[in-house]
DNA sequence: CGACAGTAAGTTGTCAACCGTCGCCCCGCA
DNA sequence: TGCGGGGCGACGGTTGACAACTTACTGTCG
């Protein structure tokens, strides 16, 4: 009873709850519980090993990240996104980004920003011999790192909101059209566009930046 | 609040979760709930007559609306806003804003989009002489209406899930203060900017709309 | 008188079992 | 063929319990 019951998913640090959420985010995002599956409560406890009501705390949480639609009666499923869904996720975190590199724009340490934004980008560079997963893994991180160098918390929590739906947009599409959004060169602009100061070219980069983006997986 | 048993003509539409969620809100957000207030469970449920597992929901969610902030161990306060957070608040919100501005003047339909919003404009006028709750409902029902006309459903959503900070934003800097920002023709300004079509103008409107607004709350 | 160990109370995380209800499917009966 | 039931699956919700951990209190001893 003391010891570790039967080997979860090899998570041993937060509450069960938390990875309950890292484990069922995965498993949708990675295409193992397909889009339009019906989600069974106690299937899934039963699956995790956790009791009912705990994967109902993390149940609930994914359907307000948007990775599972309620249909009549409660009943869940995992969302199935449209191309229209997935132009107006892009849409909003264009929006958001382009909050984000305006602010960072007028920061008086850009110094240090562009620091860390740029070893986020060679991060990527060094992925870019990686698995699919990796590079989209450090894509992401280098546009989360950005709303979060922002300082503003409200942001990088929208942002992080936004990203369990970005993710199955970049399943829904195929990982092969993603990474063609993860060339190296255009994130260099936008570090370049926020050194600048200039808070129009930054957002103006990062619009078309998702711009692209967007019509790239939904082409 | 007491939702005894009244079966009969129960239009009880939504869930005990749900009703929960509400009375928090509002509890919150009135001031009923102080920031900083530690929040235990079982107080609530008990408070609520619901148990602990259906309010933990419940917990969870505003916790993820920003509503409510979590200590060490899981311990859930109500959220203390300082005059940053309240400006990254409108500035997050002015970004979304500013999307669904811009999608609306690129939209076929604009005629009947401004017609709506009008209809929420006077609803606004009506409640210049009500209360001040009456006045600020009427307000973020407007800019709901806008997020909501977009058809972007994700817009709509992260817009929601920022409704509960703003109306904390409200809160905190004070209702009076608050009202000074619910003239009813700068709202006349926006609908306009979206009416003649001009995306760069009409972005421009709402984001001038909240600075002054943000500006207005924490002066 | 003050420090310290030990205990008691408070709170969250998690679980298991249970009830009532709703909707669906299938089956039997007319 | 069609309709009424019965059964079953699944969800919303409840109860009661227990472990782990904090915090506060208290009594004892130096």
């Amino acid at each position: 009873m003391a010891g570790a019951t039967a080997p979860l998913l090899g998570l041993e640090k937060k509450s069960l709850r938390e990875q309950a959420l890292s484990a069922l985010r995965i498993a949708i995002t990675s295409g193992e519980l397909e889009p339009g599956r019906h989600l069974v409560e106690t299937e899934l406890s039963d699956m995790l090993q956790i009791s009912r009501g705990t994967l109902r705390e993390a149940l609930r949480q994914l359907e307000q990240e948007g990775l599972l639609s309620a249909g009549p009666r409660g009943r869940l499923s995992v969302r199935h996104l449209d191309a229209k869904e997935i132009r107006d996720i892009f849409a909003v975190r264009a929006a958001l980004e382009s909050l984000a590199a305006r602010t960072l724009c007028e920061l008086p340490d850009r110094v240090q920003v562009t620091a860390s934004l740029r070893t986020a980008i060679e991060a990527m560079a060094a992925a870019a011999e990686g698995s699919l997963e990796e590079r989209i893994e450090s894509d992401l991180e280098f546009h989360r790192t950005m709303c979060r160098l922002t300082g503003n918390e409200t942001l990088l929590h929208s942002w992080e909101s936004l990203e369990g739906s970005i993710r199955m947009s970049i399943m829904f599409a195929g990982l092969e059209r993603a990474v063609s959004n993860m060339s190296v060169d255009r994130h260099y602009d936008i570090v370049t566009a926020i050194e600048s100061g200039d808070a129009s070219l930054a957002r103006q980069t990062i619009l078309e930046h998702m711009d692209g983006a967007a019509a790239n997986l939904v082409s």
